[in-house]
DNA sequence: ACATTGACTAATT
DNA sequence: TAATTAGCCAATG
C-alpha cells in the first residue's frame, strides 16, 4: 500500500466514493478523470478502463461499486442483478427493461 | 521472457 | 439495436 501502484487503488476507491445516490460513472470516465489528475500532479500514468475494474475488484468492497458500471451502462455481469436492484433503489434512471443506467441522465462528475 | 486473463472500449458489420 | 473484432494495460502463472 505503499507504492505508486497501490495510491492508483486508493484514487480509484476515493473518486468512486465520492459518486452521489441516484448517478453513476463508466470505467472509461473514471480513467480519464485519474489520468488528467495524475497529469496534473505529475505522478505516472493512468493504465485505463480495465485497470479501474481490477482495482474494485480487489478492494471494492467499502466502497458504492454498483455505481460504476461499463459504456453501455451495463453493471458487470458477475453482480448484475444485485447491482441493478441497489440501483433501483436509489432511483437511478434506469432503461425502460431495467437492464442497463441512462447515462445521458445518471453520468456525473466531480465538479458537481 | 511468453502466454493468458480480466468488474473495458470503440469501431465495424 | 445487437453481435463481432481488434486494441488496450497491468497482473499472474
Amino acid at each position: 500500500m505503499t507504492d505508486e501502484q497501490d495510491e492508483h487503488v486508493d484514487a480509484v476507491l476515493a473518486l468512486v466514493a465520492q459518486i452521489p445516490p441516484g448517478r453513476a460513472m463508466t470505467y472509461g470516465t473514471i480513467a480519464e478523470v485519474l489520468a488528467d489528475r495524475a497529469l496534473a500532479e505529475g505522478r505516472r500514468p493512468f493504465g485505463g478502463p480495465r485497470h479501474v475494474g481490477r482495482a474494485l475488484a480487489r478492494a471494492g468492497s467499502g466502497v458504492p461499486w454498483w455505481r460504476v458500471v461499463n459504456a453501455a451502462g451495463r453493471p458487470p455481469a458477475r453482480h448484475a442483478t444485485r447491482a441493478l436492484a441497489l440501483l433501483t433503489d436509489e432511483g437511478t434512471p434506469l432503461s425502460e427493461d431495467g437492464e442497463r443506467v441512462v447515462l445521458r441522465r445518471a453520468i456525473w462528475f466531480p465538479d458537481d
